[in-house]
DNA sequence: CCTTGACTTGAAGTCGACTTGAACTTGTAA
DNA sequence: TTACAAGTTCAAGTCGACTTCAAGTCAAGG
C-alpha cells in the first residue's frame, strides 16, 4: 500500500488528473499529501476508482457512491441496497431485452415501412407508455 | 388523423406543454396551425411521440431521432443502424447480467466486508477497465 | 361582459459529471 | 541553471433535455 503521485494513478486509471481532483472534492478519494505540488494518493485509491467505476456502471451517482464508504474508509453498503439495485437492473435488462428483439425483428422485416410493422407498433406503444423524462437513468 | 390541440396532446401524452414546445422547436413534431394562440398538432404527432419515447429508451438522442424523420415526415432508419444499434444493446444486456449476478451474490455473500468477497473484486476489476466517461450513455 | 386557466414568447436556469482557462509553481532532465 | 512538462488553484464553461420565469393573450364558461 505504497503511496502514489498523481501522475500515476492518472497513468494507470486512465483518468485525467482533473477527474482525480474532482472525485477527491468530493470525497470520493483522499490524498494522503504532497509530492510538491502534486498530490500523493493512498496505496488504496485504485481500489477505490475501480470501485466508483462499478458504481456508476450499475447505476449510481456520484454522492451515492461516496455514502457507501464509511467515515474509516471502507466500505458500508447495506445488502438490501445491493439487493434493490440488482432487482432495478432486471426490470430494465428485460427492457432491454424486448427492445434488442424489436429492433432485431424491425430491422429484418419485410414491411415496406418500420411503422407498418406490427411489432414495430408494438414496441412504440410500450414505450409511449412510460416516457424516459429528462437526462432521467437509462439504467 | 384530425388535428389536436395541444393540451389534448398534453393529457394524452402525459408530457407537459414546455416538453411539446421543446420537441417542436427541434423538428422532432410539428404543428399544423393555430387555435388562437394555441398549436394545434397534426394526427400523427401521437405516432411521433411514440416514437420518439422508443428512441430515448434504445439510448437515442433527440438529434439523432430527428435524423430518423425523412422530411416528408415519413421513416427512414436504415436497417444497419438498427442492427447495430441491437448489437450495442445486446452487449450492455451482458454487463448488465454480469452486474445484477454480482450483486446479487455479493448481498447474499458470507464474507466480513463486500471487499473481501472475489466475485466482487472481479465485477470493480471489470468495470475498472472501462470507466464511464461524464454523462456518458449508459445503455 | 368578465374572469379564469391554459396557453404564448424569449431568455435564463437546472442538474450531474466533468472540463477548461488563466495564472502560477515545481521536480527533473539537459 | 534554466527550461519544461506536468502539476496547482479557483472560477467559469459545457452538454443534453428540459424547466422555469415574467409578462402577455385568448377561448370558453358563468
Amino acid at each position: 500500500m505504497t503511496a502514489l503521485d498523481i501522475g500515476v494513478v492518472r497513468e494507470r486509471s486512465g483518468l485525467p488528473a482533473s477527474t482525480l481532483r474532482y472525485y477527491e472534492e468530493l470525497g470520493l478519494i483522499r490524498s494522503i499529501g504532497r509530492n510538491g505540488l502534486r498530490r500523493v494518493y493512498a496505496g488504496d485509491v485504485m481500489q477505490r476508482l475501480s470501485f466508483i467505476a462499478l458504481g456508476r456502471h450499475a447505476g449510481f451517482s456520484l454522492e451515492e457512491i461516496g455514502a457507501m464508504f464509511a467515515p474509516d474508509g471502507r466500505l458500508s453498503i447495506d445488502r438490501d441496497q445491493l439487493m434493490e439495485k440488482a432487482d432495478g437492473l432486471d426490470k430494465r435488462i428485460k427492457q432491454l431485452t424486448a427492445l434488442r428483439d424489436g429492433l432485431r425483428h424491425t430491422a429484418k422485416c419485410s414491411a415496406p415501412s418500420h411503422m407498418e410493422c406490427p411489432k414495430f407498433q408494438r414496441l412504440m406503444r410500450m414505450a409511449g407508455k412510460n416516457p424516459l423524462r429528462g437526462r432521467d437513468a437509462i439504467v
